[in-house]
DNA sequence: TTGACGTGATACCTTTTGGTATCTTATTTA
DNA sequence: TAAATAAGATACCAAAAGGTATCACGTCAA
């Protein structure tokens, strides 16, 4: 299980860090931006943007003095790998009832 | 947001609990067989156990004096569903630059 | 019925987390 | 250049999280 892939699950956990997921889903924002949104102070969404880039579901930008937070779409990907083991759930409970039931019959 | 979105993605923040639940993927447990996969106590398993079950990723069955501990595929969904939402993030970041060409050409 | 077994519940401890306050640095702009 | 602006860094605090130890309770077997 990659480092990675759980600074991801970890930076999800939050609410406040969903929230501006769905923030920077409709556009870029500097770190002031993001803070009108929410009442708590700018450092607190800073802490907030750095978690959210250590799970690599941001990635950040520099123009002049403003640093500009935007989603990172493969990011999502970690998770939605690690998920994915789980689309195959009902397939792997057939087969194992099968094979108990060959089991059975020897 | 629902506090059950919530509940799930918190369970799935720490590695134990989404250890546990690759665990359960392959078969149903009794909390005791959890706990020998791991070094920690019994105590310790259960919580996580009931953190899985607050955020409806596992069920629980009583058979006897012992509870059995298994995968609930459909909690997953609440999970996706919220994920899903990130899906359209291309196409909501065409429209954008779209609607901010047609401004310019005003 | 008397242990043994599987579990629930609670108290307690340590570390992590989410937040504020404050100070510093870098970039504009008047 | 001086003042305003955007952000980084750090110290600090309260609450939540993850863990252990311990005791109580229902269930099964001899």
């Amino acid at each position: 299980m990659s480092a990675m892939e759980h600074m991801a699950f970890r930076a999800l956990a939050d609410p406040t860090r969903r929230e501006i997921l769905m923030l920077l889903k409709q556009s870029d924002m500097t770190i002031a931006e993001v803070a009108e949104n929410f009442q708590m102070t700018r450092a607190a969404i800073k802490k907030h943007l750095t978690i959210l880039s250590d799970g690599g579901l941001i990635v950040t930008r520099v123009e002049g003095r403003a640093r500009i937070n935007a989603l990172e779409p493969q990011g999502m990907q970690h998770v939605f790998d690690w998920l994915s083991y789980f689309d195959t759930f009902w397939d792997d409970r057939l087969s194992a009832l099968k094979s108990a039931i060959e089991e059975d019959m020897k």
